[in-house]
DNA sequence: CTGAAAGCGCTTACAG
DNA sequence: CTGAAAGCGCTTACAG
C-alpha cells in the first residue's frame, strides 16, 4: 500500500546502476553472478516486484492472452477455460478471463475491453460473439475461436469439436443396443445445436433409420417436453438423443412424471460429459468433447499466431462417447 | 495486429498537439467544442484506442480490481463472482478473474500474479487462500474476503454469510414441519462448514432437541454415507439439514438406494441454494446466502479503502431459507 | 484556449 | 562488466 518499490531503489540498496538492476533481474549473462546474487537479495529485502505494466509498455507485448466465455454457469466453457489456462501458464503467459452472464452486448463489451487492456491474444469460448466483433477484434491481436461461430470469420483461428461426429456415435450406440425408434432432444438453433441435429438425421439415414428420425423440439413445437415425449413413447420411441447433458436431464425428469423408466423403458444419451452426467441418477451416457485438447490446441494456435502465420488455421477435435447407465449395455448377439 | 496508432498519431491527424488530444479525449472543459469534435473523428478514423497500460503507468491506478475463486466449477462462487462485476463496473472497474482450479499453489500464485498486474484491489472468494498470502497482498493492495478466511487476517477487510443463522433457519423449519430427530450431514472441517455444524447444534439446544443432535460425517466415520444413513433411518431420524446441495443431493442419492423417498420418509435442506437445488428431482429447499449483497459490499468495501479507510471492517450478511419439495411443507396446526 | 516538457517504471542499445 | 540516455504511450502542470 505503500509506494512500490522500484527499479530504482533496488539499485539503491545494492549500490549499483539502475540498468544493472534489470539485467540482473532478467539473468542477463552479462552480468558478474557475485553481483548478481547481491541484487537479486537487495530486491528479496525490499520487497521489489517488477512492475508488469511498466515492462509491456516497454516490451510491446504483455504476456496475457484473454479468455471469453458466454456464461460462468456452464460447466462445459469452464473446462475449456481451464485447459486454456494450463496451457498458457507452460508457455509462459498469463490467463484473463472475461464472460457476459449470458449477455451479448455485455459481452461485447468485456471483448474490446480486454483488448484494450493491449493483450497479445484472444480465445473466445463464445458462440454468442458476434462475427463483427469477432472480425473487429482480430484486426487487433490474434484471435482464436473455441467451437463454432456463427459463422466463419476470415482472419480468426478456430478449433472445433466435431458435433456431427459425436451425434453420429450417440445414434450407432442406441442402434447397437437394440433400438431402432430414435429420436432427437434439442430446441437449439445455435450452431452446436444445429450440427448435431444434423449429425444425428444423417446417421439415421446411414443406419437406415430415416423413416424413424424424429426431433422433439419444444420450442417449435410450442408444447412442453413432457407433452412431446408422451407421444413420442406412445409411437414407440425408446431412446432419445439430446442436444446436451441438461436437455437429456430434463428429458430423464419428464420420463419420471410418466412413470416411465430410465434405461428400462426408454434410453438417453447426452451431450458434453459434463459434471452433471456423471453425478445424476442414473448417471448419464453422454458424448465427451476433448476439453482438455481443445484448450491445449486454441492456444498452439495463438502462439503460432503470434509469431506471425498468416494464413487461417480450422482444426476439428474427435469426440467419443463415455457409456454410463441411462442406455443399456451393448448387446452381445447369442 | 498492424501498430497501434498512438495519440501522436491522432494529433497528426487532427493538425494539434499531443497533449490537446489526451485533454479532448477525457473530455476537459477547457478544450472547445468543435475543435474536441474534431479530434475525437480523427481518432475514429485511425482507429485510435488509448493504452490503458500507458495510462495506468502514469496515473499509478489501473481501474482493475482482481477476484479470485478457488474453483469455476462451484456455481455458488461464480455467482459471487457475477454481483462482484456488476458492482465494480458501476464504480468504473473492470474485474479480472482467476481461479486455482482446487490447488492451493496455484491459488497462490494467481494471487501474485494478479498483484503484480499493479491492480487498484483484490476481492477473494475462497477460504483457501492461506492467511499469510492474504497478508501479503493486503500489503500490496486493498483485500476483502468474502466468506470465511481460515482466521482473521489483520488488514483484511470482510464480508460474510451468517452460517450459524442459516443453520438454524434449517434446524427451525424442519422442526415447524413436524421433526424433532434433525440430523446433520456435513464432512467438511473448512470454515464454512464447521460453522454450519455448530449453528445446527445449538439451534437443536435452543429448540429443545439437544438430546438428538447427531452428525454424519463420512469423513470421521469412515463410512458410506449410505451406511450412515441407513443407521439413522433406523433410529428414526427423518429429517436431514445438509452442509451444502451437493451433500444433500448425495443424501438424497443415497436415500433412494435404500428406497427412502424424499421428503415422505425423510426431509432434506441443503445450503447455498445453487442452481442444483433448481434442478435436482425433488426440487431441493435450501438455505440462502444473499450472493448478490455479498458481491455489491465486497465492492464497496474496497472501494472505501482505496478510499483511504485505516480501519478493517467486517461484514455479516443474513440469509434466507428458500423452501422447495425436499421438505414437507409447513404443518398447518389444526 | 494551446504547445513544450517532465515523468510513470521499465529495457535496450551504446559508450565507456 | 558498468553507467548515462532514450523511449514505450500517456497525463499533467506550466508557460505562453
Amino acid at each position: 500500500m505503500t509506494s512500490r518499490p522500484t527499479i530504482r531503489d533496488v539499485a539503491a540498496h545494492a549500490g549499483v546502476s539502475k540498468s544493472l538492476v534489470s539485467l540482473a533481474l532478467r539473468g542477463d549473462p552479462g552480468v558478474r553472478e557475485r553481483t548478481r546474487e547481491r541484487i537479486l537479495l537487495a530486491a528479496e529485502a525490499i520487497g521489489y516486484r517488477s512492475n508488469v505494466l511498466a515492462r509491456s509498455l516497454r516490451e510491446g507485448r504483455t504476456m496475457l492472452i484473454g479468455v471469453v466465455i458466454s456464461s460462468l454457469e456452464n460447466p462445459y466453457h469452464t473446462e475449456i477455460v481451464t485447459s486454456v489456462e494450463e496451457a498458457a501458464e507452460s508457455a509462459g503467459l498469463s490467463v484473463l478471463l472475461a464472460h457476459g452472464s449470458r449477455d451479448r452486448g455485455k459481452l461485447t463489451g468485456r471483448v474490446e475491453s480486454l483488448l484494450d487492456l493491449g493483450l497479445d491474444g484472444l480465445v473466445v469460448v463464445s458462440s454468442w460473439v458476434e462475427p463483427q466483433v469477432l472480425r473487429r477484434a482480430a484486426r487487433r491481436a490474434p484471435v482464436v475461436m473455441v467451437g463454432r461461430s456463427e459463422r466463419p470469420v476470415p482472419g480468426v483461428d478456430a478449433v472445433n469439436n466435431d458435433d456431427e461426429h459425436g451425434a453420429a456415435l450417440a445414434v450407432q450406440h442406441l442402434h447397437a443396443t437394440g433400438h431402432t425408434r430414435i429420436a432427437h432432444v434439442g430446441s437449439s438453433y445455435r450452431p452446436a445445436g444445429l450440427a448435431r441435429r444434423h449429425g444425428y438425421a444423417a446417421a439415421m439415414r446411414r443406419a437406415g433409420l430415416g423413416a424413424y428420425v424424429r426431433v422433439l423440439d419444444a420450442f417449435v413445437a410450442d408444447e412442453g417436453l413432457g407433452t412431446l415425449l408422451a407421444r413420442a413413447l406412445e409411437d414407440g420411441y425408446d431412446a432419445y438423443f439430446a442436444r446436451n447433458d441438461v436437455e437429456a436431464l430434463d428429458l430423464i425428469d419428464a420420463a419420471d412424471h410418466v412413470a416411465a423408466r430410465v434405461p428400462d423403458d426408454l434410453a438417453v444419451v447426452g451431450y458434453d460429459d459434463s459434471a452433471l452426467a456423471r453425478r445424476s441418477r442414473p448417471r448419464l451416457t453422454s458424448v465427451q468433447q476433448r476439453r482438455e485438447l481443445l484448450g491445449r490446441r486454441a492456444v498452439d494456435l495463438l502462439l503460432s499466431r503470434i509469431d506471425g502465420r498468416a494464413e487461417d488455421q480450422h482444426l476439428i477435435m474427435e469426440p467419443r462417447l463415455i457409456v454410463r447407465d441411462s442406455t443399456r449395455p451393448r448387446t452381445d448377439p447369442d
